[in-house]
DNA sequence: TTGATTTGGACTTAATTTGTCCAAAAGTAC
DNA sequence: GTACTTTTGGACAAATTAAGTCCAAATCAA
């Protein structure tokens, strides 16, 4: 179970590579890019599909963990956050029945 | 099943209220009430707070539906939405678990 | 101890949020 | 239809947050 963050510095730890070498790919400096694997920044959603090009990995799985990450970067400190994420569920599942998505 | 704006809408006509006047005890401007109501603009959530009391409704059931309606704004147009959730919940149930609430 | 990598922080710029203000539109009562 | 009230829309401003650069300090590997 980790973090976006925590998945992307074992990739790139797992290939032996430097921040300096996947930010330069980003196009963001290295430092930003420690900052993210670290979780004190975010990844943009366009970061996460170019780092699931660049280590080759499944862009889906990836996307998920990262969004799954930010609903929870969104419900921190929130004591009813697991309520909150379980009426969010029941929203979601009504409006793809119901076609409410505008 | 209404948006956390719909309930608020809702429950300011239940009572015959003009915008004016519940906006005039939030201290925003009519028209931002407005725009929550209708969903253009987010409350805040010491302004949920706020409402229940204007209200006299159960602040947490307020709050869920306002949390709720903002972990769904923030997956908007995400076709992952419905598999980050379920990861979310996952997550937050892994972390309350083994206290990786830092 | 040298060289590479990683981290921290000051700073800048851009984007987003949150609000005001006011006029137009819509609704209500006469 | 006119007058009054309520609601909505949009231009604008201020404040907050996000996202990046740059560089020096700290850590790690030979």
């Amino acid at each position: 179970m980790l973090s976006i963050g925590e998945q992307i510095r074992k990739l790139r730890e797992d290939q032996g590579l430097p921040l300096r070498k996947v930010a330069a790919v980003l196009d963001i400096d290295q430092s930003i890019l420690s900052k993210i694997e670290r979780g004190e920044r975010k990844a943009s959603k366009e970061q996460v599909i170019q780092i699931a090009k660049i280590f080759n990995v499944d862009e889906k799985e990836l996307l998920i963990n990262y969004l799954s990450d930010r609903v929870l970067y969104d419900l921190r400190n929130e004591d009813l956050a697991t309520d909150a994420l379980k009426v969010a569920e029941k929203k979601i599942e009504f409006m793809t029945k119901n076609q409410h998505g505008k």
